[in-house]
Order: C-alpha cells, then sequence, then structure tokens
RNA sequence: GGCGAGUUACCCAAGCGGCCAAAGGGAUCUGACUGUAAAUCAGACUGCUCAGCAUUCGGGGGUUCGAAUCCCUCACUCGCCA
C-alpha cells in the first residue's frame, strides 16, 4: 500500500536560466531541423509571434509523439507566443503518405468526430486566457468551401511537381511496390495551404511539427513564400527513439494513448516507470518542465544510484500528472503499490482494493471460470494455449500466488469484494470480479 | 516480348518425397539474477476438447500410401536479354 505524500506536478514553466525558449528547446534536444537557426532565435526572443501544430484525426484519441509536438507549443506559449492549434478536419479525409504503404480512408463522419476529441486533448495543454491566448482552428474551415477549379487555379499553380516528387514521403512510396495515389500525392499542398491561411488570418510565421513532417512543413514555408513574398519559419522535433532499437511509445506493441479510456493512467505511470536508464534524461528533457538544474542533478542520481530509479519516478509522476492529473496519478501511484507485488493483497480495505483494481483492465466473471479462459477474456495472454504455456512456465499468479494448473478456477482464492487480481510476469496485471 | 531465379511462421532465413508444426538468427513472452532498468543465462513462441488432434510453408488443381518438398496452372517479386 502507498503512502507517498501528495506532492504537485512541477508547473509548466520555462527555465530562466536560459536566454530564451530557443536556447532550451535545443537544451531539451528538441530541435532536429529548422529553417535559419539565427533568424529563428532573434523571432523567437522578440516580441510575441503566432505559430501553429498541426495534428490529424487519424485515431480517436492522441499519443505520445502527439504530446512532444503539444509540449513544444506549450513551451512557446510560456515564452510568450501565441498557438494556433491545429486539427486536420480535411488533412485527416486525405491522410499524409506513411513510407509503406496507402492509407485506408476513414468516413467523414468518423473524421469528425475525431476532430472533436483531438482538439478537447489539446486544449488541456494550452492556456486560452491572456495577450497570447490560444486558438483552435481546424483546417476544413477553409478548404470545404474551395471548388476544385479555384483550389487548381490559386494554389496549384505555386506548386511545381519536380519539388513534389523530391520529397522523401512521396519517393519512397513512388519507390515502393505500394505507390502512390493521387489523393495523398496531394497531401502536402493542403497542409501547404494551412500555413498559407494561417499567415494571411493571423500572421502567423511558424510552423512546428515532427522531422518526419519536415517534407510538409516546408511545403507550407514555400507556399508562404512565393504567394506572399513573405519569410516564415519551420522548426521539426525529433523522432524520439529508444536507446535498444524499438520504437518509442509503444507498450506490448500497444501504442500510449492519451485518453484514460484507452490507456489507463495506471499503464501510463507505468509505461514510464519503466524507462531504460540510457533514456530516461531525455525523457524528462522532452516531455517535462522541470528546469536545467534539476534535470543534471537526476543525471548525476541516474549515474551514481541508478537503483534508486529517482528518475525514472519522477518522470512517471510529472508526465502522468500533466496528462492526468494529480489526483489520477497518486492513484496509479497507490495502485502499483497495493498490487505490485510483494505485500498482502489480502491485508487491503476493499476501498482500496477496489479503485486499485479499477485502474486494470477488467472483466466479471462467475467463481468457476478457469484461469485460463480468463486470462485471455482479460487480454492477458492472446490464447489459451498461451495461457497453458504461461502457467506451465510459472509465470501466472492469482492475488500474487502462483497458479500451478492450468485447471485452476478465478474463485478458488477471492479477496475481499470477491475480487481476484491477475498476474502474468512480473508486472502485466488484470483485474477479475466474480458474480455472485 | 524472350530467358532465368524466387514467394516458408511477426521479420530475416534453412529445408527440397516420410524422422517437418518445419534448422538458425532477430523481435516478443516467461523464469533466474536485479533496481518494476540494462546486460547475461535458461525456457517458450499456429490453434484446440493438449502426452492426442486439427490447420500451416503465395492461390488453385494434380501425382503418391504419404508433399513445404514432384507435376500443371494462376498471381506477385527479382535478375538478364529485347
Amino acid at each position: 500500500m502507498s503512502d507517498s505524500p501528495s506532492r504537485s506536478v512541477t508547473v509548466p514553466q520555462n527555465d530562466p536560466s536560459f536566454d530564451d525558449v530557443w536556447d532550451e528547446l535545443n537544451y531539451r534536444g528538441l530541435v532536429h531541423v529548422s529553417t535559419d537557426a539565427g533568424e529563428l532565435k532573434t523571432l523567437l526572443s522578440g516580441p510575441p509571434i503566432t505559430f501553429y501544430c498541426g495534428f490529424d484525426p487519424t485515431a480517436p484519441s492522441l499519443h505520445l509523439g502527439n504530446l512532444v509536438q503539444i509540449l513544444v507549443m506549450r513551451r512557446l506559449q510560456l515564452a510568450g507566443h501565441k498557438p494556433l492549434g491545429l486539427v486536420g478536419g480535411s488533412t485527416g479525409l486525405i491522410g499524409d503518405p506513411r513510407p509503406t504503404a496507402e492509407r485506408t480512408l476513414n468516413t467523414k463522419e468518423t473524421v469528425a468526430e475525431w476532430v472533436g476529441y483531438l482538439s478537447g486533448q489539446i486544449e488541456r495543454f494550452l492556456s486560452f486566457e491572456g495577450d497570447n491566448a490560444a486558438r483552435m482552428v481546424n483546417n476544413l474551415d477553409w478548404t470545404a468551401p474551395l471548388s476544385a477549379i479555384d483550389f487548381l487555379r490559386d494554389i496549384g499553380k505555386y506548386f511545381r511537381v519536380g519539388t513534389m516528387l523530391k520529397k522523401d514521403a512521396v519517393s519512397a512510396r513512388l519507390n515502393s511496390d505500394a505507390g502512390i495515389s493521387y489523393t495523398e500525392f496531394s497531401y502536402q499542398i493542403l497542409q501547404g495551404m494551412d500555413f498559407l491561411e494561417l499567415y494571411r488570418s493571423y500572421g502567423c510565421v511558424l510552423q512546428t511539427g515532427g522531422s518526419d513532417q519536415w517534407g510538409n512543413l516546408t511545403s507550407g514555408t514555400d507556399l508562404v513564400h512565393r504567394a506572399e513574398h513573405a519569410s516564415v519559419h519551420a522548426i521539426g522535433t525529433p523522432l524520439i527513439t529508444n536507446s535498444d532499437g524499438t520504437k518509442f511509445g509503444k507498450s506490448e506493441g500497444n501504442a500510449i494513448w492519451l485518453d484514460p479510456a484507452l490507456t489507463s493512467p495506471y499503464a501510463f505511470y507505468q509505461f514510464w516507470l519503466n524507462t531504460d536508464d540510457a533514456d530516461v534524461i531525455q525523457r524528462l528533457k522532452i516531455f517535462t518542465f522541470l528546469p536545467r538544474t534539476e534535470l543534471e542533478r537526476l543525471e548525476r542520481e541516474v549515474a551514481e544510484s541508478p537503483f534508486r530509479r529517482e528518475a525514472q519516478r519522477t518522470l512517471a509522476f510529472e508526465v502522468t500528472a500533466l496528462v492526468h492529473g494529480v489526483e489520477a496519478t497518486e492513484a496509479a501511484i497507490a495502485a502499483a503499490g497495493a498490487l505490485f507485488g510483494q505485500g498482502d493483497l489480502a491485508a487491503l480495505d476493499v476501498a482500496t482494493l477496489t479503485a486499485a483494481v479499477g485502474e486494470l483492465p477488467s472483466m466479471t466473471a462467475a467463481a468457476d471460470t478457469p484461469v485460463v479462459e480468463a486470462l485471455v477474456s482479460t487480454g492477458l495472454v492472446s490464447s489459451l494455449s498461451e495461457a497453458r504455456r504461461a502457467i506451465a512456465q510459472g509465470g501466472v499468479y492469482v492475488n500474487n500466488a502462483k497458479v500451478d494448473a492450468d485447471t485452476a478456477l478465478v474463485g478458488d482464492h477471492l479477496l475481499p469484494g470477491g475480487i481476484a487480481v491477475l498476474r502474468r510476469g512480473k508486472k502485466t496485471l488484470a483485474g477479475v470480479t466474480v458474480t455472485k
């Protein structure tokens, strides 16, 4: 059971020890490519500018990759600049070219629904008050009214096919078996149009985004340059990778979502807590607002006392609290303390236990349900065979007691409240509530 | 258009009539050790009514007691020559 004292998340603020936000972004490793660095530094250390970052609705929720972008926006806003949060109501209908294969188009209704979800998520991280209040925009608002003829005459004229073909996203697909549809080929024009539109309507002069979007970012700066003879900028953040070469932001193959209904605060917290020593400082720089002095202190901690995992605990707390709030984070920590390990689950009171299990994937089942079936139903394993195998290998526990026969039933040993806590391996948990 | 090579489990890759549910490596999962880390070592890794059975080796058809392995055909990929 956790008795960790209530603490507060670090208030989002930029570190005043940096000359300006540009230096801080660089210190945090958030600038991978950009337009002219000197000009950007001048621009960002001067009077407030308006900038934007776009998010395409390709799923019902944003994920950790998007969180990087949101936090860059927040840092820029904290430096006094005005954010435009763009959701791709139209670009989401087209889909930017992935290197492997053509995207499956989602229906207009689905995309519109997702636009709503994403907007809500982005809004939570920005301030909509004060002189540099953020504003949400949807590119469907200016593309929907545009006729195909106007599009080709007014926008298409500025684009050279040769340039478009040279973009990595396009050439990769042209060189692949998949080829590319005219639809996806046109994507960069749509995104370029956004920048032009926002430049004209709001004086927006900077777009931020992932470096994998660099081709699309420059397509916007080029268009504004041609159409308005104005110089505007772009910053591409690095692709975040794990030091062991695996993809960042996945847990057992599943994306980590910001929506608590898709990734529970418990799972979210656990994801960060399990960060490799080699990666944890980089993650703290990118995903938290801890000042440089604190980051340097934690770096020494990792080097000198890695077993204390202070950097991981700090990272997990900070990011979970930022996304899900301090209360949910405390609950996730308490749940981990209650469920994780050595403690006697039977000693917990029903309220704590119920709350802890609530953080886990869970199900209700009859008392005579075989444990192997419950393992499958809760998603801890993907087949009965795998469940039996896991038991044979000694990797399955019910209420922290090892299951030694695949004939075991969930009702064999219940905790107060008719609860059984299933565990696979060291840290994959699920709850089962037995129906009376 | 002609000739040749190839398509094997999540990925790479052996196999070339029975001993093949299919070598090896990677990824992944479990166990040990640990710090809910990494590295290392061990085991597992198609499914099921699990000491047995069913279904897999690009698709379809055939030969055979028996095929991933032989034949026909279709599709796709890759070389070389037009």
